[in-house]
DNA sequence: GGCCCATGTTCAT
DNA sequence: TGAACCTGGGCCT
């Protein structure tokens, strides 16, 4: 389930399990058929992740870019895989195990110059240790969109979903109804580093964990909670539920299609 | 079995 | 702004 964490994750899990060997690539789906037939025997050099686009790298062939979407999952396991099923758009094998793609939004085999146009279009990924804020606060400091909107678009941040843009804005005390202007130097900047200390260790756990030791139940005196989607957080999907930390009713509206969660106290009204 | 929902994006209007 | 695309899990009957 894929913000940018669960890509670099893949991408290194995928240079682990097949880097450096040839792989046995097939399509049980059909759709990738003719690639996959390209790619069986290949070597994969290495993979890579930019935001919420992952490239296995196949030498001279190219790459399979693959973007996994709202639905798109990857399973994958040591030694022999299980039976295939009709919906695995890739299944790669190898000495190293298996890899099962299923619902991509993309799964395409692209050369250098493809590639480097989809790298051109993303912004700055607090995953990718090269990169910095910057070109991120030079719009976002420009900007009459709500912070809500900006984090949530690709092109000025890569990598942030819904569940890393509700939890950042509500551990910064931010409204995301702000517009990206009104932030001042000091507020992005922590953002931004929040953001990397975050997904860093979404990529380490698998899964997105935002609550800090002093607001966990247990700290708090309160029953043991778990998320329905694996980790812990604060106001993602707790419409209704009382706020970790001042037990305010957590507040939900959409915006531009998706839900957005927050604490009407801790962050400010969201109007 | 059907319906709704989801950590996403693009294209048409 | 809405529809389309891709899949699976949960919950209902």
């Amino acid at each position: 389930m894929p913000e940018g964490h669960t890509l670099h994750r893949l991408a290194a899990d995928h240079d682990q399990r097949f880097g450096g060997r040839p792989v046995r690539a097939a399509s049980p789906q059909g759709k990738f058929a003719a690639s996959a037939a390209l790619l069986d025997g290949a070597v994969l050099d290495g993979a890579e992740a930019h935001g919420k686009h992952l490239f296995l790298g196949f030498g001279p062939l190219g790459w399979v870019h693959i973007h996994l979407g709202l639905f798109g999952k990857v399973a994958q396991g040591p030694g022999t895989p299980p039976p295939p099923t009709d919906t695995i758009r890739l299944r790669l094998t190898g000495p190293g195990g298996w890899s099962d793609l299923r619902g991509p939004t993309a799964c395409a085999l692209i050369d250098d110059e493809a590639k480097a146009a989809v790298h051109a279009r993303l912004g700055p990924d607090p995953l990718r240790e090269a990169d910095d804020g910057e070109a991120a606060w030079t719009r976002i400091s420009r900007s009459r969109t709500t912070i809500a909107a900006l984090l949530m678009d690709q092109k000025i941040v890569a990598g942030v979903g819904n569940v890393y843009r509700a939890e950042v804005l509500f551990r910064h005390g931010i409204d995301p109804a702000r517009p990206g202007r009104s932030l001042s130097r000091a507020e992005w900047d922590a953002l931004w580093a929040d953001l990397r200390v975050l997904m860093r260790e979404g990529v380490r756990l698998g899964r997105i964990d935002t609550v800090r030791p002093e607001h966990t139940p247990e700290a708090m005196g309160r029953p043991p909670r778990r998320d329905d989607h694996g980790g812990e957080v604060y106001v993602y999907r707790r419409a209704h539920l009382p706020c970790l930390i001042c037990g305010t009713e957590i507040r939900t509206r959409e915006l531009a299609g998706r839900n957005l969660f927050w604490c009407p106290r801790c962050q400010g009204s969201g109007a």
